[in-house]
DNA sequence: AACTATTTATAAGA
DNA sequence: TTCTTATAAATAGTT
């Protein structure tokens, strides 16, 4: 389309290269657009001269590169970011594994799925859970002290004419009157 | 360039539109691959159908999506890796979040870090300590139960005069001698 | 999917 | 470069 008729192959004369190039460039970017307009089509354009490195590009309204390009990707099945994220996608994977180690234990813990432990891993979870209940039922005892000792002090306060509204660390209200201390397990503190 | 001539406006008539899509968008790509002979140019072309999503692309050889990608980044300073980049950063911290919660959650159950909870707090953990000591007990006579029928059909088999080798499921080895069931929780059952 | 009358793109020249 | 213009190529409407 032009004074004569051109092969497709590479304009060895650069002056003409670079004019055919800028040319031709305007010409693809036009029907690009036009295409985009008369068919609604969504189009992505980005051309490189070879001599200069200067990019041009074109595309069409409403359509972000990232969009393009994630269509892009889930179509032809290319990875593109993968080796961008490839070390943010170990880590999730790593993370997501100690999740699901750990939400099996805590089932485990909780006497859940335990059809397939072997016998010694029952053992195991019912030493854990005994050393739980050691440690709460002390750190429970813990509050009975601590609730005695501020009712022996609200106690004197008010005998000096002084009382005092409810502090937030006023427990008592939940311990059942007369709970009972636990005896301190005797082959706890070593593990404290 | 055609019968008449066209105003460039949305075509309406579908059919006409699917078909100029079909020429155009050959057209343009054709182009791509004579600018990229001819010129010795880079080129990169997308192209999507409005009305069926399906994607026609042209990449010029030994260029890369990726390749084209980072220059295009490089020269328009169009960072397209943090959007992808702020996702997964997202999901990693998501997930991270649920791990702490999952670590904390099996510290307290093992009796650790509980110096902040609040009695009611004590109680519940201690309900669920209970619980899973339960369950596991139970789990646990069914394994003697288990032990004690395999035990009985091995002596009948030697009684027949035939010796099986052990098997996989052979869990006495793992038992004390003697083990005594554990008395079921009465409470259990309406849970399980 | 072909055809072809026209429009459009552009190669070569100024 | 940019403009011009002859001609090749693309394509709108038709079959």
């Amino acid at each position: 389309m032009g004074r004569g008729k051109i092969e497709i192959k590479r304009i060895e004369n650069a002056t003409n290269r670079q004019v055919t190039f800028s040319k031709r460039r305007n010409g693809i970017i036009k029907k690009a657009k036009e295409i985009t307009v008369l068919c609604d089509a969504k189009v992505s354009v980005v051309i490189f001269a070879n001599n200069n490195g200067k990019m041009y590009d074109y595309h069409s309204p409403s359509t972000t590169v990232e969009h393009i390009l994630d269509k892009y990707q889930e179509i032809s099945g290319v990875k593109l970011w993968d080796a961008k994220h490839e070390n943010l996608k170990n880590e999730i994977d790593r993370v997501k594994k100690e999740n699901d180690d750990m939400r099996i234990e805590l089932r485990h813990l909780n006497g859940e799925d335990i059809a397939s432990l072997q016998y010694p891993d029952l053992i195991r979870l019912e030493e854990a859970l005994d050393i739980g209940i050691a440690r709460i039922n002390d750190r429970k005892a813990m509050y009975c002290i601590l609730v005695h000792t501020q009712n022996k002090q609200e106690n004197e306060m008010i005998d000096g004419g002084v009382r005092h509204a409810p502090q937030e660390r006023d427990y008592h209200y939940q311990i059942p009157y007369g709970y009972r201390l636990q005896p301190m397990q005797p082959n706890l503190q070593e593990r404290m």
